[in-house]
DNA sequence: CCTGATATGCTAAGATATTAGCAGTTGCAC
DNA sequence: GTGCAACTGCTAATATCTTAGCATATCAGG
């Protein structure tokens, strides 16, 4: 919680860029910006994101390849949580709700016949 | 999708805080802030977001208070939005998945038989 | 009608974040 | 082994964000 908030504006572009690719070099970071800054201020940031714990770096050959330190499902949940507790005043329901409106994609039949099955499987449990 | 990018940390801080709450006074807002900064402080930045037009005010008597200027709706798709695209890599159904599962607090049968129902709406109309 | 408490507008100082550029490495093709 | 191309580490300048404080306005109670 405390982490999210610290971010600045650019730390945070970062992040979101990592997050979405998994992984990525300091070039394809930069690619991914908004109002790309310049190569060396990619890689300013990064390493001090990196003194700050929130991503590290594997060597892959003579470069460095980062990745968010938090596990994915963990930054998912958290992202989530934050996302509910801020616009949908914690009403999982409500997000999920709108979640369905969404509608950029329209769901298929299976994927809302998947979502279905989960949905009476948590019901099972729940009693 | 630019506008959000672009927020600075405390900007970014506050909008949330307007979020959650509706609407705000500054000295709401203030409380509400983590590691709150000055009463001054609080109202030079929303002096700035309302100049960059994410907020407007209300007078209310002799003060003012604060809202965000997008519709809620709009707010809460655009939030929803961003994180399915940048945690989830654009899937609504994983996105729900994990939304069943945060079990923050267990959703009540009653809410899940409400989902059911929303989803066998949606696919009705997509045939 | 005063007065205190609580507001707002503004400006300029102080703190952080962002950025560019230089110097030194490393890997690879020739 | 030489040279090119692409990287990294670092430092210092610049831009931006944050903040405090002062001057002024408004409301409510005595």
């Amino acid at each position: 919680m405390s982490t999210e908030a610290h971010l600045s504006r650019r730390e945070r572009q970062i992040m979101d860029a990592l997050h979405q690719r998994g992984h990525a070099t300091a070039a394809a970071v930069q690619a991914a910006l908004p109002e790309a800054p310049g190569y060396s201020a990619v890689r300013a940031l990064l390493r001090i994101l990196e003194d700050k714990g929130h991503v590290k770096h594997r060597c892959e050959g003579a470069r460095y390849v980062y990745l968010p330190r938090a596990k994915r499902e963990a930054a998912r949940r958290s992202a989530l949580r934050r996302v509910v507790s801020t616009f949908f005043q914690g009403s999982v329901p409500q997000a999920m709700a709108a979640l369905l409106e969404t509608a950029d994609t329209r769901l298929s039949d299976s994927e809302l016949r998947t979502l279905q099955a989960m949905i009476d499987q948590a019901r099972k449990e729940g009693r």
